[in-house]
DNA sequence: GTGTGTGCAAATCTTTTGCATTTTC
DNA sequence: GAAAATGCAAAAGATTTGCACACAC
């Protein structure tokens, strides 16, 4: 936990930020937490005010401390690689339920190949899987 | 084109769906088109009512006539693989160009195994690359 | 002709912005 | 104490909804 919050303070200082009550508030509410939305977050840090979260948010993701998973209509976040283990998900289109997995090294070094071919130097990827989960069969 | 046409109206027919101006309106701006935003198709249409368009839209994804892509904070659109080829897509972090790209069959069937692994069927999927393209380095 | 789909206008919800005040270093 | 962040309130955008009219079959 702590230890988490370090590494947090460590990133936001080393690009000039500096720690603040709302950022804390913001990276303990994704932490060891499913993806959250912005609502969601909102709803956590309770007396954080929206605008800083989106503030946070954005501040984050240019950092790289977070990743923005779109989900649906919506977007949802969660501390990204970094912070926590790389990992894709699989959405099932029935239920709603997202369970995290890790990808093969297979597909990691087809993916890096695959960018390569159309001349993309591969800095970051995302997979999402969609299907219907052994509970709703 | 009409050939495309004739598809969309089999898919809606055989939904119980009738056709309408708006309906094809939306499917043309999506046609042989890069992936566009809301907007985007909104100003094409230019004369179909915004909220048809979300109607529209709306409707399509539920037929699986169009996929949604999220790219940065917004969602777009472009029509699915029925309707055009299966193919992913690998967007430059510096221009935001989007460059489509097929997968090798390794990941396919890779893709299809993982998912199995956590319990799920899968039905599909997406993948994003993300990097940085030639003419940005 | 009947039922479905659309346009219009309003309501709602989400995201962004400016500015005064507070907090961090 | 100066610069950076936050809260608040207002503005701007995006999306949804109800209802009367028009169109597809």
């Amino acid at each position: 936990m702590s230890k988490s919050i370090e590494a947090l303070t460590t990133t936001l200082k080393s690009h000039g930020y500096s720690i603040t009550k709302s950022r804390k508030a913001v990276f303990l509410a994704l932490l060891d937490r499913e993806p959250q939305s912005i609502g969601e977050v909102a709803k956590i840090t309770n007396t954080i005010d929206r605008a800083s979260v989106y503030r946070v948010l954005a501040l984050f993701e240019s950092l790289n401390i977070v990743e923005r998973l779109p989900i649906g209509w919506k977007h949802k976040f969660e501390l990204s690689d970094a912070f926590s283990e790389h990992h894709h998900h699989a959405t099932c289109i029935r239920c709603g339920k997202i369970t995290p997995f890790e990808e093969s090294d297979t597909i990691k070094h087809e993916l890096k190949k695959q960018a390569e071919a159309i001349g993309l130097l591969e800095t970051n990827h995302q997979l999402e899987v969609r299907g219907i989960c052994n509970a709703c069969r």
